[in-house]
DNA sequence: CAATACTCTAGAGTAATACTCTAGAGCAAC
DNA sequence: GTTGCTCTAGAGTATTACTCTAGAGTATTG
């Protein structure tokens, strides 16, 4: 079913409504508590509609998390997709984890907490596809930073380590509601920390760092 | 049940059977896919006995999350339980944790992919406080490191937050199979950018860093 | 229009499974 | 010997993920 809600196109329909249940259900009983009836009735669907479109409550869980993660990758590309510097595109990158975590923190719970890696191996393919991407939209930010010297050379994977394995401590840390503060407030220590670990030297010295 | 083993005192018995039962079929089938009956099978005990000693599924869950977090900070806290500077000490923490995600697969995966943060209040209060015993270890080696000026102020998370975040990425996705190589093939790359991160500037020029 | 095929809804029924309950064996204290 | 406690045993129950059959609605084709 399409239609269009303040001039935007929207899709809605049973599936979408289920997903978008599941979604909340699964944020406020856990994955193991929350139940098909939950779910169905929230999304006031049949039984015969949940089995139709998903063949399992693990494979709704499946189609949840790609849409999740799909999002969050854009919220991360769209910090970096105009033009900037090394010390620009850190600070960008890592607010935009932390913002994104803050303002969607069912999504982000639901991706970081509650689901597992039990995936079929069709999720973790395009699981896989999401991420190769994702590396690329940085890489296409990031490789000429590493020709002009402003960023020291690394791999991939363990430049992204960087920027959100810290910021990731206190995302979870938050999101589990073990610590009550915003991960925001850690922003710009931990831009900082990612400046030192990885822009060249001579680069922190010409642009001048605080002092 | 006490007998010794090599020399050993080692405790067995139901419960211990049933906790061991329960990290393998977690590891074999997930938390969704461990049945009791599979636990209860392996560790050869009846339906009475499971739930004599855990009052639920959930329960034995929560009793193995707290043991196998402290074995893992004992492990973490042996790294530094000797005297050693800044760079040592990261170079130490680091590895540590690397070699232990290796070396303990199935306790790591419980840890870090299986079990998930539906605890009940009384495991989420022993969660933290063997946190705060981390902490503390972790502080008695770094506070000395601070006051010398080896190491940049900053809080303890936020410290434990660099040494463990970036290698966090690589030690799940290796966990998780998504990726095959070793996670200690990076500890060289790791250590040295947690040591930008969290060195004093003028220790890195000191002691001499990697030309 | 009629026939057909396809998508989706509906809900009763089934099998699996976490958990409860009652009974009793083994053992220690007195 | 009696009492009390810990642990074992397994039959029974309630919940829940999933299956199956039937049919309504809708587009497609002759």
């Amino acid at each position: 079913m399409l239609y269009s809600f303040e001039g935007v196109i929207v899709v809605a329909g049973a599936r979408e409504d289920l997903m978008a249940a599941g979604l909340a259900v699964f944020d406020r009983d856990g994955f193991e508590g929350a139940t098909v009836a939950a779910i169905r009735a929230r999304a006031r669907a049949s039984n015969g509609s949940f089995f139709h479109f998903f063949g399992s409550k693990k494979k709704l869980a499946g189609a949840l998390f790609l849409e999740v993660l799909q999002r969050y990758h854009a919220a991360v590309l769209a910090a970096i997709d105009t033009p900037c510097g090394a010390r620009e595109g850190i600070d960008r990158l890592i607010r935009a984890h932390l913002d994104w975590v803050v303002n969607n923190r069912r999504e982000a719970r639901y991706l970081f907490e509650i689901s597992r890696s039990e995936w079929s191996e069709e999720v973790r393919d395009a699981q896989r596809a999401q991420n190769s991407r994702l590396g690329e939209g940085v890489e296409r930010w990031r490789a000429p930073l590493i020709v002009s010297g402003e960023l020291l050379p690394m791999t991939p994977v363990l430049f992204f380590s960087q920027i959100i394995g810290p910021a990731q401590i206190f995302c979870r840390a938050w999101l589990s509601g073990r610590d009550r503060s915003d991960p925001r407030l850690q922003a710009d220590i931990l831009i900082a920390c990612a400046i030192r670990a990885l822009v060249a030297p001579q680069s922190v010295a010409d642009t001048g760092g605080t002092p």
